[in-house]
DNA sequence: AAATACATTGTGTGCGAACACGCAAACTGT
DNA sequence: ACAGTTTGCGTGTTCGCACACAATGTATTT
């Protein structure tokens, strides 16, 4: 009888346990006196096996706690898998860069795994633009998809035709439930927003005015944004400041003449503003603004690590950037899909990032950060 | 003449070019018109290869761009590195549990890759004990060893006799430069101390009295400690803040009744003092006296997770954690090592682990992370 | 009783790299 | 000149898994 060595060879040295080897196939088929084509066909599901021989497999299996060889599987089955990430342009908005960084590292991580990430990119303030690259997605026919679904409306028929066909799609940035995606992943922009207001009413110990600021040209991550303000008033109203007073404004960037106006008028009409609260990720225009107006005790926090954001930062003009690690969005949003293809994992539904407070002093850390 | 079919089957769809697979021994044989084990042979300068074949080869893997498979590798040789693993005991000091799970999360990450983590456990007031533990570590011959070097002058003869014997170790927590350990991972106290300086400044818009509390039991981890109130020092010195008052205590948790002692003696001495920054994980004990006392308006701002630091981060006593990352410390310091013995990569000699603040409000996400 | 159908189980090959082995040609020395 | 050594290179097996294919066994039919 054949007996493998490695049995015997990792036992007791001096009492202690030595984890000997992962368990394989061959020894559960030793065991349950069957071949290992018939162990493989209990695994998978795959061909006909007696119930008696599939029960007694299957028992054997638990009891010897197979897991699989992740890399015989990988290296084994060497098939390619072709990833499609539709994301937006950053040429139109630089937030999207990170993410686009994350995405390619994540290729080039699992490279190896034959996995392959194709990216199509879109103008994020043209839904044709994204439906167009939509299209281009479907058709060639990836094995799973990973997207930033800024347009609802747009990318409810592209579920349902991804879904029929089976082809598993991860979300990021935004969350959409509809068609049950496999996996989401993101930032909670509530919890973000109450975190702001901590850092807000941290730093601001005497009462006084708050504003929040959406900066965006579109209003098309307006969830998003809406989310963020309730956490951060309910930060205020959780905790009883009723002192503070909390204004808000939406401003407009295309428009640099009235958004100047509305911030003048805002700051003329609020003697007693102290701190700026802006949920996306153009902190740098308020930065900017204030700059020129020669204002220093107005606080600042803002969203995200882009480089003009970055540059105020380390000016100290902007307090704190919370990071929403965009590029870690983009790193897991690929890993999640190949979890689930290549290593058959199970991958939840949801996950959220950390929500990180970069500041001036901590800031390089979470620049070149792995996507980790 | 034989040529691989997937060649030719990944090529272009639509003018876009798709990455084929990855490049093979057997293709750089093939082109260079050698056998693989002479490819081998030039990979791995084992054996003799002429000159001229040699150089052919090389050439060719560069043209190629080949990147061996790391799977294939792993796969085939089959091997089981035993690392071992030289931390503190969590029942001496409850700092040391997150390391101690960040190394066994590795250690189950990694087990398919033949990756075998034994952990010996020292208590962190006794040399003796280390050096107990550090000769049992010794014993089982490891491949390669990953410590807390808390001892300095205990821990010399030990990487002496590694550095001779040849088993890679990687430190964490403690960096010690002499006989260069293979990396160090771990947090910049300095950088650290100047992160602290800043939240304190932030919250303390008004001048005033700053505390610097260094409690432990012991001195040994000095070192960092003086560094983070260098960092500390520093900022207030390089923002032109002499307004602000800094003075330092150091205090002893072992004598309940001196504590307490030193600490009225302060709060009496010094009736500005507005923030409290603990240079240890022991903010709790603060936190502790501030509650007993009814002290609401002093703010403390410490370090790591223990759960008797989050019960006050929850209850809003303690206003900030600086988290070192220790689970990610213990994560990468075994990832480090099996990426150098292992994988055959390159590893950096020095992993500064990013400084996460941490608050009431997004502590969830430092809590279970996957140790990345 | 032989032929056929179908249910069940066993065997063999390939994935990419590592490495042991082996064999021929080119040297070496006497 | 011939045995022995060194040099230079090719072959074959292994790792654990997946999957195609081959080979059993059992039941039903003619």
């Amino acid at each position: 009888m054949y007996i493998d060595t490695f049995v015997f060879k990792y036992i007791l040295t001096a009492g202690i346990y030595m984890d000997k080897k992962n368990v394989r196939i061959k020894d559960i088929a030793l065991k349950a006196k069957v071949s290992t084509g018939t162990v493989d066909r209990v695994l998978h599901n795959r061909g006909r096996v007696s119930e008696k021989v599939r029960d007694n497999v299957l028992k054997i299996i638990a009891e010897m706690n197979y897991e699989p060889n992740l890399m015989a599987r990988a290296l084994g089955s060497n098939k390619v898998y072709r990833l499609a990430a539709l994301i937006p342009d950053h040429g139109f908005d630089p937030y999207w860069y990170a993410p686009k960084t994350g995405i390619e590292k994540a290729g080039r991580d699992l490279k190896q795994y034959g996995v392959n990430v194709q990216q199509y990119l879109f103008n994020p303030y043209s839904a044709e633009s994204f439906i167009e690259q939509a299209k281009l997605v479907s058709e060639s026919n990836p094995d799973g998809i990973l997207l930033a679904p800024i347009f609802y409306r747009e990318v409810l028929p592209f579920f349902k035709q991804w879904k029929d066909r089976e082809i598993p799609f991860v979300l990021f940035n935004t969350q959409i439930i509809d068609f049950d995606p496999l996996s989401y992943i993101g930032q909670d922009s509530y919890q973000s927003g109450m975190l702001a207001g901590k850092l807000i009413h941290f730093g601001q110990s005497h009462p006084g005015s708050v504003l929040i600021a959406h900066i965006d040209e579109e209003i098309s991550n307006a969830a998003h944004l809406l989310k963020k303000e309730q956490g951060f008033r309910n930060y205020f109203l959780q905790n009883n400041l009723d002192l503070y007073t909390i204004i808000k404004t939406e401003l407009n960037r295309s428009n640099f003449a009235s958004f100047t106006k509305e911030l003048d008028r805002i700051i003329e009409s609020t003697p007693d503003l102290a701190s700026i609260f802006v949920t996306t990720s153009k902190a740098f225009d308020i930065a900017k603004y204030l700059e020129q107006r020669v204002i220093k005790h107005i606080k600042i926090i803002g969203y995200d690590l882009l480089p003009q954001n970055l540059y105020y930062l380390n000016k100290d003009r902007i307090s704190f950037l919370i990071n929403q690690n965009p590029k870690g969005q983009g790193y897991w949003g690929i890993n999640q899909l190949v979890d689930f293809l290549v290593f058959k994992k199970a991958v939840p539904e949801l996950k959220y990032l950390p929500l990180d407070i970069v500041t001036k002093e901590n800031l390089s850390y979470y620049l070149d950060e792995d996507g980790a």
